[in-house]
DNA sequence: TCTTAGCACTCTCGAGGGGAGAGTGCTAAG
DNA sequence: CTTAGCACTCTCCCCTCGAGAGTGCTAAGA
């Protein structure tokens, strides 16, 4: 489907009415182009031109005497060449910098603080995966005396997670034992990964033996359960539009269903994307059942070694796709920066 | 308000009344009763019991020629003497305890297994807080060397949690170097909280001070951050719910909302209760506005010293009450337990 | 005294029927 | 090429009305 080629007036026309149906959510009038937008011309006239715009494909009919209403087709048009500059305002970029700096510096917290920024943002509802590569790679061991036997085990991976895990030592161990051990396996296991870590076990005795077991394991369901880390905030802004609110409710719980599963939020992620680009799909283009009316808008952010994740944002067909791009595109490069900054590059 | 006493075949109908309500969610009628439960009665004789009931303020009307529906003071009456043994089935909590076991041992994971398994459990809305004291107190302390000066702090905390933070070094420093202040600083900092590793920043000097001053700040922020970390799942079982769903949209928006602001979800928490009790709102009981037309179950969870988290499901006044305090009741235990061995205990 | 059949009465809910209003497409004139 | 004018279409809202469900009351029966 390619793009067709607009004359300056149809385009004027064109971008009036999405921005018009993006604000109110009803179809389109002429007259209502006339009036609001001040065009030079009369209601007759701009409806020959909707009507030419509606043969290209770019705008619909509700039914006869109903305004107009883009198409994907229209949408797509519209973001590849009437969208103005979708970058933030400065003010804004600031004070999203500011938060982000003002947070603790903690994984989990960025992620969320992603989330909301992203929701509050756009008000649509938004996704964002923590930055992972595809196999989990180790950078320090910690082992904690609790009690007697029992350590808790701390792993800092590759990235910046942190992940923890009790144990049962086979043996007692005295805590300066412990922090020994701790650093010798740290020593050991630098830069190793599930796999490597497995090999290695069968070197060891004792203590290290069973860390490096669990380890290991502990590597191997990271990457498993890597799927299920997903953030999601601003629900509440997709009850909120009016196309899903007065619409059948069973098909938006299926909607917010989809988004709180974290086993199936995963399929929406546009896993081909290179760095900085916006992935953009509109309605139908998207393969997910329950969001066939949905637009999707997402960025892809991370580090330089394969570690990647994405943040994204999911809304009516009609959303304001500008400051959704802008938005994610924001959030994006500030989340690779955080990992870079983590990564120590 | 106290409870009224009521004869052996009131009890019986005003259980039947609200069994009903609670599957079909619209107005029970006598004859329907009759039908139903198999009440060796006819539909007239219900009738004057219905009444009666409705008396004593246990039932009400919508409106003159429907049937029957409970008021707060019905269900309460009903969760203090009509209900069936609230316990999940053996089953059922052993599938549970599984899946618990079978999770990473990582708290954050722990957290959002609760809050999706109350979700499931109860088909209604779940919220989950972490356990913690009211001051967070350092257990063991780590420093990762990311690059030259770069190095990434983890603080193991009383209760299992696990927070990091960047720092930038005044000077550079050897991993084996870092490797020795983190042993240092555990040693000389463990069992202290915010205040008095403040206290100690004065008697310290370069990295020790830079990281004490980190660390201070870190724990209160962490106290002052705990309020916004809740987890919560199932809001795709509010919109199943015919009484919001087919309802206001704006008002659904509203409890949706009060749910996903983090700030705003801690004012539900029953700081009251003690540990095993299950706190119960019903309807208008509860003082939050958007949720008036909710009910609520609380169970608190914690450890000895004063740790406490909290496990509560968000529904509809004509939720399955039985259901869902024996989830929040199982649920919490399992969480006790989980603390209380990360604890030590 | 308790139970129940019978019946009048009330209220909701859905279907059907205009009428108003908004908006289009077309035609013909400027 | 633009535009005024007009017939036509479709939605939406309001009204009505009948069917159905359910109650409350009364009076008869056990």
């Amino acid at each position: 489907m390619t793009l067709p080629d607009l004359a300056e007036r149809q385009r004027e026309i064109l971008r009036a009415v999405i921005r018009e149906f993006i604000t109110t959510a009803q179809p389109v009038a002429s007259g209502a182009l006339v009036r609001r937008y001040g065009l030079p011309l009369s209601s007759a006239t701009v409806r020959n031109e909707l009507a030419e715009l509606e043969d290209l494909g770019l705008l619909t009919h509700p039914h006869t005497s109903a305004g107009r209403v883009p198409t994907d087709l229209g949408y797509r048009f519209f973001i590849e060449s009437l969208m103005p500059d979708p970058s933030l305002m400065p003010e804004e970029q600031l004070t999203v910098s500011h938060q982000f700096q003002q947070a603790q510096r903690d994984t989990a917290q960025w992620l969320r603080l992603a989330a909301s920024t992203l929701a509050r943002l756009s008000a649509e509802a938004s996704i964002v995966t923590p930055a992972a590569g595809t196999t989990s790679v180790l950078k320090h061991i910690d082992v904690v005396p609790i009690q007697d036997r029992r350590v808790l085990l701390v792993a800092v991976l590759e990235g910046g997670t942190v992940r923890q895990q009790l144990l049962d030592l086979e043996q007692p161990a005295l805590p300066d034992e412990l922090r020994a051990l701790g650093q010798r396996l740290t020593d050991l296991h630098h830069g190793g990964n599930s796999a490597t870590i497995a090999n290695a076990v069968a070197d060891a005795r004792g203590a290290a033996r069973q860390i490096a077991q669990a380890l290991s394991r502990m590597l191997a369901e990271t990457e498993a359960a890597r799927a299920l880390d997903v953030y999601y905030d601003g629900i509440q802004n997709i009850l909120a539009q009016p196309e899903f609110g007065l619409g059948d409710p069973a098909r938006l719980r299926e909607m917010v269903a989809l988004l709180e599963d974290r086993t199936r939020v995963t399929e929406l992620l546009p896993l081909g994307i290179g760095d900085g680009e916006v992935y953009i799909a509109i309605g139908a283009e998207n393969r997910v059942e329950p969001l066939l009316d949905c637009s999707l808008v997402f960025g892809r952010y991370g580090g330089s070694n394969g570690v990647v994740g994405y943040v994204g944002i999911v809304g009516p067909r009609r959303m304001d796709y500008a400051r959704s791009i802008g938005a994610v595109t924001f959030i994006g490069r500030l989340m690779t920066d955080l990992v870079r900054a983590v990564e120590g590059n």
